[in-house]
DNA sequence: AAATTGTTCAACCGCTACCAA
DNA sequence: CTTGGTAGCGGTTGAACAATT
């Protein structure tokens, strides 16, 4: 075995802020080559930096299809639907606004976005006993995605419908799902492609009708809470937020396998953490 | 005008899933 | 099956710039 280490350290390569002459270097050679090994990359080209800091640097600022400017509103929208969503997956958030890096999402979530939700109220966990609670949290969450997709039913009803004026209610747009666009083609908002799901469908009726369990994780959760001795050992509210928090794994694969959200190298996207886990998030996220 | 404080964002660091040897 | 390299990710840092005192 042995292939040669990625960046070697004692070879003096450079690290800090690229020059112009960098940039043209890697572009050039990007355009007619393509990047390929990222490892040979800096040496194919003439370049004295590892194959990382290429990487980056291509993927973050040189790229050809990079957005600049600064965000509309409908992607700032995006960003904090899509960050109640999958939490601090950037790489996800990125792939749903064409032209824009993770690494740029989210600097301007550090920046911008924490410190306007701050000022709204919005940075700190919700008041009262499921306050930290993960599976509370990921509930309002769907929440605010499930208002964002009713308003964007409601333009997109409106405008089609033209001059009459009429809206799309909440309790119709599963006809909207069923039979509508759904079937000829899929909604391109991620919202509403979420919305018109059956699991939002499920979200909307609130149905009390057990949903399938898919995932064994969830069945060892189910187990693990039923085991622990809840606040005031009430079975029935342990039994409501099993539930809720089934659905919402629910939902979650579907946005993975739907949408493509959590392709990749990280497979699923799991509501359910390892135990040491839950306590860290409970007091690190602090974003909603 | 100078010093201090705050903000932004490009780049680095460390970690890890994936995969080749 | 094990080991180790690669690529990609999220968190963090620090230089540059802006605003304030």
């Amino acid at each position: 075995m042995g292939r040669a280490p990625c960046c070697d350290r004692t070879k003096g390569l450079k690290k800090g802020p690229w020059t112009s002459e960098e940039d043209k270097l890697l572009v050039d050679y990007i355009q007619s080559n393509g990047h390929g090994s990222w490892r040979l990359l800096p040496k194919l080209a003439g370049l004295n930096r590892c194959g990382k800091s290429c990487r980056l640097r291509w993927t973050n600022y040189l790229r050809p299809d990079i957005k600049r400017g600064p965000f509309s509103p409908e992607e700032q929208k995006s960003i904090v639907q899509l960050h109640a969503i999958v939490g601090n997956k950037w790489s996800m958030i990125a792939a749903q606004l064409p032209g824009r890096t993770d690494n740029e999402i989210k600097n301007y979530w550090n920046t911008h976005l924490k410190k306007q939700l701050r000022r709204m109220g919005l940075a700190e966990p919700p008041p009262g006993p499921a306050a930290g609670c993960p599976a509370a949290r990921h509930m309002a969450q769907w929440e605010t995605a499930r208002l964002e997709a009713e308003a964007r039913l409601s333009l997109l009803a409106s405008s089609s419908s033209g001059a009459t004026g009429t809206t799309i209610s909440a309790s119709s747009s599963s006809t909207f799902a069923a039979g509508g666009e759904k079937a000829a083609s899929k909604p391109a908002d991620i919202f509403l492609r979420l919305w018109s799901s059956d699991i939002g469908d499920s979200f909307r009726r609130k149905a009390a009708a057990p949903a399938p369990v898919r995932r064994n994780d969830v069945v060892i959760i189910k187990q693990e809470a039923q085991a622990l001795p809840g606040p005031g050992d009430d079975s029935s509210a342990a039994s409501n937020e099993t539930e809720a928090l089934e659905e919402y794994q629910m939902f979650l694969d579907f946005a993975g396998e739907e949408l493509g959200l959590f392709h990749g190298r990280h497979g699923g996207f799991s509501l359910f953490p390892p135990h040491d886990d839950v306590l860290a998030e409970a007091s690190l996220d602090t974003a909603f």
